[in-house]
Parts: structure tokens; sequence; C-alpha cells
RNA sequence: GGUGAGGUGGGUGAGUGGCCGAAACCAACAGUUUGCUAAACUGUCGUACGUGUCAAAGCGUACCGCGGGUUCGAAUCCCGCCCUCACCGCCA
């Protein structure tokens, strides 16, 4: 949610904004300013009202205690009055608040000026690449038929189980997601971030902290008996730790990272799209999370790219990063970096991990601030990154490094591994 | 799930109708003292919105778990909800 002070001090900006994003109903803003100016002034009117009743009362406490019950009693039958006023003014102040706050609402974060225009995927802009790209016999498997030659993942037992898009890993298979997992977080942990075990399930101010409510509830799968919600990626527990917090600017930036299953519905997709690992409705992802100071976040946000950009490098995996255009951006993002990498059986590129900074949008939902230097309270920003989301990187390990011998596993993953080939 | 107790500022904790946005203590911060540290002493020390201003100070309103009610006036009384703790039951 962009803070007020936004829509008063710079209209025009937001409009800009808006229209590199695509929004479709950029009169919004006026109507929120319009609002605005009326919610001022009705406080105005509704704080004189109740400063006239504090002091009435005052007045008439006094005078019962001095026994001047008549006096008293004048005074009752004005406060009497102002409280009808009172009443009504201040319901009509709460109304155009709520009304306010649903406008407001629905406007997404404005766009970095280093952001791309444009509106459809092919627009996004290629940053940088790199890997090699495996030179691959004829006879290349598609993972799905790799994690069945192997017994891997059994994603027919997931549908007896669950459903589709859950499927059961086992054997290596269930030991290269927990081998991955642990050197994904140790290499996290490594770099300063701290590690945290979230819960999965969270409620409706959680959710609607980090934007994925009201507006995304289709997403989620929502336990309705208790009012929780699956988390779709542990951004949404973790960066909630500190909503409703202000802290030091000496404690910026915070650094956390997790790992969590994933739940998503993401209902309407099929085809190749959602063959074997490529789309899931439960997956396992590492995240990076940084709270940071307003001014240094996009320095913040290079180094998380250059930091999963390593991390994809070590697993000797080709790649490429990509910088969001504008109308291909999430609702709350103010810049996102796109990772994919490239399974060479599939010959496609394959989305594993997405880094943003959403600047204030996501801190004035959860009122995350920090006091600066002058003893001032300013919302911080938010930042987060897969580190990495696991069921594409297992489709390239396995494409990728397959061999007449079984599958090879990349070096920095032996030690978690306890073996150097999958046969 | 049952019964009982309770939810107050960063923490402990006082406050049962007006003098309370809230005592006291601790922590924190600034200063004095000091060879340094400590101790001692002095001061500062909630948030939001509004108003004011170049900026501020100041002023107003609201907030003592959340929502409603009683009253001229509510942290304090009443109702509902949420949460915490203790004991019992169940249980990985």
């Amino acid at each position: 949610m962009l803070p007020i002070h936004l829509f008063r001090q710079n209209k025009e900006l937001v409009l800009e904004g808006l229209k590199k994003k695509h929004f479709k109903q950029p009169e919004l803003v006026d109507a929120i300013i319009d609002i605005d100016e009326r919610r001022r002034q009705l406080q105005v009117e509704n704080d004189t009202i109740a400063a006239s009743v504090n002091a009435a009362s005052k007045n008439i406490g006094q005078l019962m205690a001095k026994g001047e019950k008549e006096e008293a009693e004048k005074l009752k039958a004005e406060v009497a009055q102002y409280k009808e006023k009172a009443k009504e003014l201040s319901q009509k102040l709460a109304e155009l608040e709520t009304e306010q706050h649903d406008l407001v609402i629905q406007l997404p974060n404005l766009p970095h000026s280093s952001v791309p225009e444009g509106k459809t995927p092919e627009e996004n802009e290629v940053v940088r690449a790199g890997g090699t790209r495996p030179d691959l016999s004829a006879q290349k498997l598609p993972h799905w038929e790799l994690t069945e030659k192997y017994k891997l993942i059994d994603f027919e037992l997931g549908n007896k189980i669950t459903g589709s898009g859950f499927p059961v890993y086992m054997g290596q298979g269930a030991k290269l997601q927990r081998a991955l997992i642990s050197y994904f977080l140790n290499y996290n942990i490594d770099a300063g971030y701290k590690e945290y075990m979230p819960p999965h399930m969270v409620n409706y101010d959680t959710a609607y902290g980090t934007g994925q409510l009201p507006d995304k509830e289709g997403q989620m799968y929502h336990v309705t008996e208790d009012k929780f919600y699956l988390i779709p990626t542990a951004e949404v527990p973790v960066t909630n730790i500190y909503r409703d917090t202000i802290l030091a600017e000496a404690d910026l930036p915070v650094k956390m990272t997790a790992y969590t299953p994933c739940f998503r519905r993401e209902a309407g997709s099929y085809g190749k799209d959602v063959r074997g690992l490529n789309r899931l409705h439960q997956f396992d992802k590492v995240e990076v999370v940084q709270l940071a100071h307003p001014e240094k976040s996009y320095e913040v946000l290079e180094t998380m790219v250059a930091h999963v950009e390593k991390l994809l490098q070590s697993l000797g995996l080709e790649y490429r990063i990509l910088r969001l255009c504008a109308g291909d951006m999430s609702f709350t993002s103010a810049l996102t970096y796109d990772f994919e990498v490239y399974s060479a059986a599939q010959e496609r590129w394959l989305e594993v991990s997405s880094v943003s900074n959403f600047e204030m949008f996501q801190a004035n939902r959860m009122k995350i601030r920090f006091k600066d230097g002058s003893g001032k309270t300013q919302l911080v920003h938010t930042l987060n990154g897969s580190s990495l989301a696991l069921p594409r990187i297992v489709a390239c390990l396995l494409e990728n490094n397959q061999t007449p011998e079984g599958i090879k596993i990349p070096q920095v993953l032996q030690p978690y591994f306890g073996s150097d080939m999958i046969k």
C-alpha cells in the first residue's frame, strides 16, 4: 500500500508510475486525494467537538465536587448536544477512512525508474547470463522420465494420497531435497542471514501484511475452520516477524532466511507447463528476506542478486537474469529480477528465483519502521528472493547432468548428498 | 475440550469512575563527575492522525488485548470475542 503522503506531495510521480505499470484506473488517484481532503477537514471538526466535550466534562466534575449541582446539570445538557453532533461526525469520519483505505489498497506499487517499459514477459530485459549448456546425447530424457527411471519421485502416488501437484519424493530423491535445502540454508547463513522456521499457516493479518490478501485470496489454500492460510512462500511469515515494529537505525539491514514448503492453488494451468516438477501445488523453497534502510535498498537488492547468482553458479547450471518489465511485475514490487535456468531436455527456461525490492509498499501495510538519526520514524524497505525454489532446480540438475552411467551430483552438494552420482 | 486467574508504555508492575497518556523501578539515551571503566547524580525517554511550520516547538484528538455498551466523564463498570498462564483431560 502506497503511503498517503505520496499522493499529497507527489501526485505526478504516482500517476507516472501507475501509467508505466499499465494500471487501468488512474482516476482513483484524484478520488483518493479528494477523500483525503474531506477526511482531514472532517477530522478538524470532529476533534474540535471532542475537545469541547472533554472540557465540559472536566468542568462538570469540578462543579459536582463543589456541590454546584444546577450548574453541572446545565453543562450536561450542553454536552448532550455536542455528543449528537460528535456521533455523526465520527461516523462519517470512519466511513471516509474506510473508503480511502479501500481505494489506496487497489493501487499497485510504483515501478523503479530502471524498470523497462513493457507489458508482456517478452519485453523483460535479459541483464546477464552465465553457465554452460550441456551437450546431451540424442537419448536425453526429460526429468519426469528420469525420476521414474531412478525411482526418485512418484507423481502417481502423490495423486493417490492427495491429488495432482503433490509429488512423493523417495529414496535418493528425498535425500536430494534435503541436501539442497541444507546447502541453500548454510549458504545463506554464511552470508549473514539468520535462520528461521516459521509456521506454515498464517492468519489474515499476516497474509494481508505482505499483500496476499485481500485480492489474491483464491491463490492460497484456506483452512476455513480456523481461518488460517497455508503459506504460498516463506516471505509471508518471515517478513511479518517484524510487523508493527520500530527498529533502531543500527539494526538495519535485518537479514533472515527460512526453508518452508510452499502451497499454491494455481488453478487454470495445463499442458507442458505443469508436467513433472514444472508447476506444483506444494513445493520446497529457501527464501531470503531483508529489511533495509530506504536509502540503501537498491544496493541491498544488487547484493541479493549477486548472492543468488553465485549460488546458481555453484550448482553449475546455465542461467540468465531478467529485469522484469513494468507490466510483468507483481502488484507489490518496485523492481524484480527473475532468475531462470535452462532445462536441457525440455529445451526451455524455467524460473527458479525472483528477487524483488518492495520499497515501502509492504512496510506500510505491516508498519515496519525505524528511527532515523534525527529521531524521526520512517518506513523500512522490504526485499526478498528465493534462494532457491527446489523443483525446477531438481528438474534441471537431473536433466542437465544425466549420463549413461547415472546422474552426476554437483560437487557442492556431494557432502550433503553423500554421493557423487545417482544410479 | 473443562475449570480458574489474568492481559497496562522496551521490561517488571501500580492504578476499581474525574486530579491518568498513566506512579515507581529496571533498561535505553544524553550530560555532570572520572586517568579509564564502574558507581553516583541530573535530564530525556510510547504510537497514530490532525493542526502548525521552511523545518520545528507547541496545540488538539484517539489509543491501557480487540469490538460494542453504560455515564456529563471509562485503563477502571457491563456484554461479546481473541490471547496468555495454572490445573485437569487428551496427545506427537
